[in-house]
DNA sequence: CTGAAAGCGCTTACAG
DNA sequence: CTGAAAGCGCTTACAG
């Protein structure tokens, strides 16, 4: 294991004139900075991140945090569920930002309480956290704020002075699938939503409900329905709505999610109905998977990548702008959503 | 931040003493293993793992090394492709057996040449690797290998002194597979595989072949159809295979995977053909996504649960094993895989 | 059973 | 521009 001493004896200077010429300090002559990277070279030197982390008191490493439930103690427990589905892809994307901008991303996993729960991720000396906080009741979303390391959340909308977040405009594009069906004619439009407080299923109920507005429509409870983001929940709403409602008294579903249209539009299949000659469903995420439905799904698209790079880039700048400016202000990216129209979404038949 | 120093003198000790009491050393008195605790206690103290890492130069952190491209510089990258969906699930198991033995994961992104890969590894002190590389011919398995640190690998068959491997029984569940197509009296049956030479799906030929031989069918070699792993070529070679084969000259297909038979599924379907009253299709992994299909998808199961938990206790038990033993036999894991029927499989029709 | 001391590999005021 | 020295928070022979 090559140490900056070797480095240091082969160039002829001493560890701190090579540790300055590893940080770009300017307060190194030519001569010497050449002969230390030549010494890098010749000895293949890279330095050693833990002991830069001790002596900085900060690594390059950024926690990941998913609190999907309440008790989820790993990050990716239930990563597998069809409710999470979506926030894999974006995950790719902010491994890449991390990557580029040279940090690490640590999984880090705690079945421990809250205050150990930050405690683990002082302790590992981690630059920045990223969260990804479905239930806005999660008592790890204030300590986390209170902790004062640089968190971005995506999806969440917790803000503090060391804290911001990143979203799609969901409300936005609840609107325009509604507004899709509305034009194709239809009237009476279900939607399928958590009945939970979170943001994301706010906003996209609150988005359902303006497009109805706009269009003159009544709001009617009875359109809307509950049942989880996943997809079995979906499935299982669908079933009951089908059989519960006789005469059916809608023509078209907006979906929460496209995990959860997979499950609407099983349901539909299973009860030997047509989409979309019977039922129009609309999903939302546009999830690779949406091209593989039987139809093909017609969705809203989330710009992940964006939402990924706004998130990462914001949560870096926090990082590194150490001075602790007092009026600092953090504004949440709201990123835009578009709506992708493929096959499961058709003109409205009458009612019976 | 609380340090060693802090519970030292609150319990009336030396650094070193808490050093011992924290670490189980025998050599420490009831009493002052009692005051340290309480000192622990009232301080809220943690170690700093950082510290902890440098002096025993040894964190107790495990990497996570994706290689499922020859160019892929993240972790992440490749994840969202349907090839490797699959792996996802298992990933949520590795986690959870990889916090209950108190390690922490890392994704590890590196985007330079491969000594500089393994160095980045060594400079973080990694204590394990667990590798999931799914072409053997990636240079990052061997520069793996030789970098003495201990190495689990899913699903590549690579092994050493210090790295050993788990995968599947992928030729039997390949072989079950296309026995339960005989067994409905199909005499024709396709396979959609890879026409690599990873190991996985060499297996998977393997078994198809060998069910083949046992029932005393031929081997036809137009019935081995090449296709990437993932949904998209899947789709793309089963349309070519329809719009080729006229008249059609088979009546079931073993896909390489259920990511793939999703998309061979979407094909038949375009095609006006249906599923399994004209073509049979058997997946394999058995991910979630199989009981959504249409029809819902029979298919293998892999253990996924017992693969993670076995890749991550064979490797803690590699990193705790210091003893060097030379004759350290480190044998391979290869974990059972099982039938799961559901509608995608039907009696064989005679062909035209 | 316990403490003083050295050391893990680096960085950074402090002098020069 | 450069080096000697102190220090980041811990662990571990070495004495006692």
């Amino acid at each position: 294991m090559v140490t900056s001493e070797q480095v240091a004896r082969l160039a002829g200077v001493s560890r701190a004139t090579v540790s300055r010429a590893l940080n770009g300090s300017p307060r190194v002559s030519a001569e010497a900075r050449k002969r230390i990277e030549e010494a890098i070279v010749s000895l293949g030197y890279e330095p050693d991140v833990v002991a830069q982390s001790l002596v900085r008191q900060r690594s390059r490493t950024i926690a990941l945090c998913l609190f999907f439930g309440n008790d989820d103690s790993t990050v990716l427990s239930r990563f597998g569920e069809t409710q999470h589905y979506f926030y894999l892809d974006m995950l790719r994307d902010v491994e890449r930002e991390i990557a580029d901008a040279h940090y690490d991303l640590l999984l880090h996993s705690s079945s421990i309480a809250q205050n150990n729960y930050i405690r683990g991720l002082q302790m590992r000396h981690v630059a920045g956290i990223l969260a990804i906080a479905l239930n806005p009741t999660d008592a790890r979303i204030q300590a986390l704020v209170e902790a004062q390391i640089p968190t971005v959340f995506i999806d969440s909308i917790s803000q503090g002075q060391n804290s911001t977040y990143v979203s799609s405009d969901n409300l936005d594009g609840s609107r325009q699938a509604t507004e899709h069906l509305i034009q194709l004619g239809h009237r009476r439009i279900m939607t399928l939503l958590p009945g939970t407080n979170g943001p994301v299923g706010s906003k996209r109920r609150a988005g359902y409900c303006q497009a109805l507005e706009q269009a003159g429509l009544p709001i009617d409870e009875r359109l809307i329905y509950p049942a989880g983001w996943n997809t079995e929940e979906a499935y299982r709403a669908t079933m009951a709505l089908l059989r519960e409602r006789q005469p059916r008294d809608f023509t078209a579903i907006v979906a929460g999610s496209d995990l959860m249209a997979i499950g609407i539009l099983r349901a539909i299949h299973e009860c030997g109905l047509h989409i979309p000659g019977d039922i129009s469903v609309v999903g939302f995420d546009d999830v690779d998977l949406c091209r593989y439905t039987e139809p093909p799904l017609t969705t809203i698209r989330q710009d992940r990548s964006a939402m990924a790079q706004g998130a990462v880039q914001q949560l870096i700048q926090m990082i590194e702008a150490d001075d602790q400016l007092e009026e600092r202000q953090l504004s949440p990216i709201i990123t835009p959503t578009q709506l992708v129209v493929r096959a499961s979404t058709g003109p409205a038949v009458p009612l019976a």
